[in-house]
DNA sequence: TAAATTTGTCTATTGATATAGACAACTATA
DNA sequence: TATAGTTGTCTATATCAATAGACAAATTTA
C-alpha cells in the first residue's frame, strides 16, 4: 500500500488525500469504496487470503461512516470477492488480475498459461447476418455480404475473463461454428480452413461502463468498468480473416501489450 | 445508433433493452445517462452539432423521469460536452475519441497528427527520488537508486489528453528535466543524451475509475474512467532508459495499437 | 474466565436521488 | 399570429444513501 511511486511525496502537497473520495458526484460513496477495494485486491494490496482493515479503519481511511463501509463490503461479499466472518475479521477471497497478453500472435489459451489452472472458450452461439459497415470494412467484403457471427466467452478457474464476438466471411468460413463447437478453439477451428498461422493486424483498446449486456455476460456488478478491443487478424499474407469485439472486465483482466 | 452489430437481433431476444438502465446499483441513474450519451457521441452515434433526441424522448428510452434526463443533461453541459437552447433543443459541443497510437515507436506529436490542429507537452514539474520497487526492477536499477520523474501533461487542441509520470536514470540523465521544458519533447531531450532512436519494450494497460487526483489533472468529472499505461522504453541495443505511467481519459481517448 | 476486538443488527435523522405534475419561457413553423 | 415543440422552473412526495449512536454476538487474546 506504500510503493505507489511517491504520490505522497512532491504531489501531494496542498491536495486532498489521494485515497479520498467524490461526493456528491452521482457515484454512492459505497460503490466508489467498493471500487478501491477491488483496485487494492487487483494490484496486490490487499494479499489474498489476508484479513482487511476492520471496519473502523477503513471508515477512518476513506473518512466515511463505518456503515458506509460496511455497505460496501457487503456488495463485495454479494460478489463473492470477500468473506466477512463476525468476530474474527473479513477476508480476502479472490486473486489478482490476470495478465492477458495482446500480441501479433494472440491466443486465447495459451498466453494465459501459468496464471490459471484450468481456461477454455465456451460457444454461446452462431448466426449468419449480413455484414454491419464496420464489419464490411475490416474484412474487406461488401456491404452486406454474409458473415458468421461467432459468440464466445473466455473463462478462467471458472469466472469469465472475456466476452467476444467474432465476424468471419460466411462464403470462406462456412462450418465454423460447428468447429468451433467441436475445438473449443479459434485456432483449432481456422486450421480446418487450412490457415495455420494468423496475425493480428490492428487493435483498438477503449474503456467504458458496463452496460446491462455486460453485467451478464461477464457476471459483473454495475457500475463495473469493461476494456475493449476491436481487432482484425489477417493471414501471413495479409488476407483479413477474422472481425473481433472483445469485452474484459477490469477488475479482474489487465492487457499486456506483447511485442507484435 | 443502429449500427452496433446486430444487437438488436439474435440476441436480444428475452432481454431487456440494452440501453436500459440499472436501478440501485450505487451509480446514479443520471449518472449512468450521461455515461451513455458521452459514449454515443464518442462512438458518432450523436454527431457533432446535431440535437440530442429531446428531453421526453430521453426520458423514454431509458425509462425514467424527465427530470432524470435533465441531471445527465445538466451534468454534460457543466462539462461542455453539450449546450442546451432553450425553446431550441440540445447540442453536441464535443467530437469524437481522439485515436491515440502505441506501438514500437510511440510518440506523441506525431501520432496525433491530422486529428488535431494542435498538440503539445506541458512538463509540469520534476524530481528527484529513489527508486520505487518498480520502477527499479523496469529500469534494471538497484532497488533505492536515484532517479529523475517528468511528471507531464498532453494537451490537444487546449483539452488535457494525457497525463504521465517518466522516470529516468538521474546519473545517465542528468539535467533531462531541463531539456524538456526547453524542448517540450521527450524524443527531442533523450536526443540530447545520444538516444536518437528507443523503442517500446513493454506496455500493460488497465483502466479504473478516476481518482481525486486524475480528476484535478484531467479536468474530469467525477465517476469518469481513466485507462492506464505502464511502459519501458529501451535503446535499440535493449538498455532501458524510461518507465512511465500513463493515464487517458476514456471518454477522449482510444488506444490504437499499431504493428510494432 | 475476563477483556478486548471485530462483525452484526437495530433505531433515528438528514440529505441526495428519482418520480410526478403543472406551467412558464422561448423558438420555429404553419 | 397562433400553434406545436422544446427547454426552464416550481412544488410535492417517496425512496435511497449516509451519518450517528447503542448494543448484541462471535472470536481472539491476556
Amino acid at each position: 500500500m506504500d510503493d505507489r511511486d511517491g504520490r505522497q511525496g512532491t504531489f501531494m502537497i496542498g491536495r486532498q488525500e489521494a485515497d479520498s473520495i467524490e461526493r456528491r458526484s452521482g457515484v454512492s460513496l459505497w460503490r466508489q469504496i467498493a471500487d478501491r477495494i477491488l483496485q487494492a485486491i487487483a494490484t496486490g494490496d490487499f494479499a489474498e487470503n489476508a484479513a482487511l482493515p476492520p471496519e473502523v479503519a477503513l471508515a477512518e481511511r476513506y473518512g466515511v461512516n463505518r456503515h458506509t463501509v460496511r455497505s460496501a463490503i457487503s456488495a463485495l461479499v454479494q460478489e463473492g470477492v470477500l468473506r466477512a466472518e463476525q468476530g474474527r475479521g473479513t477476508f480476502v477471497l479472490s486473486r489478482k488480475r490476470l495478465s492477458y497478453p495482446i500480441g501479433a500472435r494472440t491466443r486465447f489459451s495459451t498466453g494465459l498459461q501459468g496464471q490459471t489452472s484450468e481456461r477454455h472458450i465456451v460457444l454461446l452461439s452462431s448466426s449468419v447476418e449480413p455484414a454491419s459497415q464496420r464489419v464490411a470494412e475490416g474484412l474487406g467484403l461488401a456491404r452486406a455480404a454474409d458473415v458468421i457471427r461467432l459468440e464466445t466467452r473466455g473463462e478462467a478457474d471458472g469466472r469469465p475473463v472475456s466476452r467476444a464476438a467474432g465476424w468471419f466471411d460466411a462464403r470462406r468460413f462456412a462450418g465454423i461454428d460447428k468447429a468451433m463447437a467441436e475445438t473449443g478453439s479459434i485456432t483449432a477451428s481456422l486450421a480446418r480452413f487450412g490457415i495455420d498461422d494468423y496475425l493480428r493486424q490492428s487493435t483498438v483498446l477503449s474503456a467504458r461502463h458496463a452496460d446491462a449486456a455486460d453485467l451478464a455476460d461477464l457476471d459483473l456488478q454495475p457500475g463495473a468498468i469493461v476494456l475493449v478491443t476491436v481487432a482484425v487478424n489477417i493471414t501471413s499474407d495479409g488476407q483479413p480473416i477474422q472481425f473481433s469485439e472483445s469485452r474484459f472486465p477490469a477488475e479482474r483482466v489487465e492487457l499486456k501489450l506483447s511485442a507484435l
